[in-house]
RNA sequence: GUGCCCGUAGUUCAAUGGUAGAACGCCACUCUGUGGCAGUGGUCACGUGGGUUCGAUUCCCAUCGGGCACCCCA
């Protein structure tokens, strides 16, 4: 601490695509935190924990082995055992893990609601709005069976969040990619078609040809594009039981009066997905969340067979969202009266005083260390307190302390017995 | 992982191959036990490292960080 030469210390910044939550923001945080319980509170949705570091072939085995996340994306921990750890890069699998290992098909029952919300990690370049630690909201179903009203409804619980948060504008777009019976027919055709039009595609889409058929439909070069147009489209291959899956679940949707639109190029980057896919996104078309169906998840991870569905919001892009459409107030200090003291005997007497004050339910703010007058009481007024309680020695050996009306600037000299009394009432 | 752009006080922005200014903020004083207004003064920065140069915040390289696009997604 007693450095005499002063030489400059760099600084450190934090790692790359990793951010704070300011005090600022903290507020907003919390009415978003505070709005998904009341609506999973209401909704019958029970919370759950999963640690931040998962086995990394629990994402191998769910996520799939091609996936962008799987090959790139997972920050791997090496424990001083033998074990490979990886930071989770989202929580579906880590609740279905959670699921099968503590049975809670048994012990809760099915249907099966859960919601969880925390960080998840993936290693990539960072974006506005895209971070290497990030905050997931999620929401899941697991059923005995695969009913469509549950993916109804849980698209209606992500909508309701979003509503909660007066979030306006939203649209849902809504694809059903099929089921292991019927995928596979599609994206043979999907293959064969494009296959016949190599020469026409941009490079990354004749790796995609190979590689993963599905994600053809995203591609964005032009040049692509009208081949995409006439490629075959998922929703004509789905077998008897998808296509009446998804029927019904538009009518679920219809009924709801949701605003939806079909969406025959969505698809999701994640294996486990089956039958619905959506994909929710706000007024400028930035994807908020997405989810969809994934009945063979527990299964695939040595549970019984529980067909599920869910959803996960971005936390940090909904908070970045409500900023940017002005839906969120900058956070601001709660106005309490202020405890202003003057010397030594008063800030004696300060310290004890809060806490009598605390104890008798009378929230206040103070600037204990604070010596100036002044300055004190520019803070109470920074922070629009009703009343500042100045306390000097005059006042401490009366046993009274000074009301002051930060509006009018009148002041009354109370007993301190009174105090929390006088306030009280004042309040009112 | 690839390509392009960017990096100056706490914040938003200037200027400059000769070590930097403003506004707002913050602190103090005017006003030693009374805030808001005003005046005055003060505080605080060239992301980091190396190179070119008599001299670099400025030019070059690397690195770190940010942004955009690809990729992918939340």
């Amino acid at each position: 601490m007693a450095n005499v030469t002063k030489q400059k210390v760099p600084t450190i910044q934090a790692p790359k695509g990793m951010h704070d939550i300011l005090p600022g923001d903290q507020e907003l945080w919390a009415k978003v935190r505070k709005t998904a319980k009341d609506i999973a509170d209401y909704y019958n949705f029970l919370r759950i924990d999963t640690p931040l570091l998962e086995r990394s072939d629990l994402f191998e085995r769910s996520i799939g082995f091609q996936t962008d996340i799987v090959e790139k994306q997972m920050f791997t921990i090496k424990t001083k055992g033998k074990e490979e750890l990886v930071l989770r890069p989202e929580a579906t699998a880590p609740v279905a893990r959670a699921f099968i290992e503590h049975s809670l098909g048994q012990t809760l029952g099915l249907p099966l609601k859960l919601y969880y919300e925390g960080a998840m990690f993936r290693y990539e370049q960072p974006q506005a709005g895209r971070y290497r630690q990030f905050h997931q909201l999620g929401f899941e179903i697991i059923s005995g069976d695969d009913d469509p009203i549950l993916d109804a409804q849980i698209i209606l619980v992500f909508f309701r969040f979003l509503e909660g948060l007066k979030i306006k504008d939203v649209t849902v777009g809504i694809n059903s990619i099929g089921c292991k019976n019927c995928r596979p027919g599609y994206r043979r055709e999907l293959q064969a078609f494009y296959r016949g039009r190599r020469g026409e595609l941009c490079e990354d889409c004749k790796r995609r040809l190979d590689t993963n058929p599905l994600r053809l439909l995203d591609c964005k070069v032009p040049g692509c594009q009208p081949v995409k147009e006439n490629a075959p489209i998922a929703v004509d291959h789905l077998c008897n039981a998808c296509r009446s899956h998804f029927r019904t679940l538009l009518e679920y949707v219809e009924e709801l009066g949701l605003p939806y639109r079909l969406d025959h190029r969505l698809v999701r980057g994640l294996d486990y997905y089956t039958k619905t896919v959506f994909e929710i996104s706000g007024d400028g078309g930035i994807a908020l969340g997405g989810g969809g169906r994934y009945d063979y998840l527990i299964e695939l991870l040595g549970g019984k067979n529980s067909p599920a569905v869910g959803w996960a919001a971005g936390l940090d892009r909904i908070v970045e969202f409500m900023k940017a459409k002005g839906i969120a107030a900058a956070s601001r200090l709660k106005p309490k009266p202020s405890l202003i003291y003057i010397g030594e005997l008063a800030k004696k007497k300060s310290l004890k005083l809060v806490e009598e004050l605390r104890r008798a339910g009378l929230e206040i703010t103070e600037m204990l260390g604070r010596e100036s007058l002044n300055a004190q009481l520019r803070n109470a007024d920074k922070i629009h307190s009703p009343y500042a309680l100045i306390l000097g020695q005059k006042e401490v050996f009366e046993e009274s302390i000074i009301v002051r009306d930060m509006k009018s600037g009148v002041q009354e000299t109370v007993p301190l017995a009174k105090l929390v009394e006088v306030i009280k009432k004042r309040l009112k």
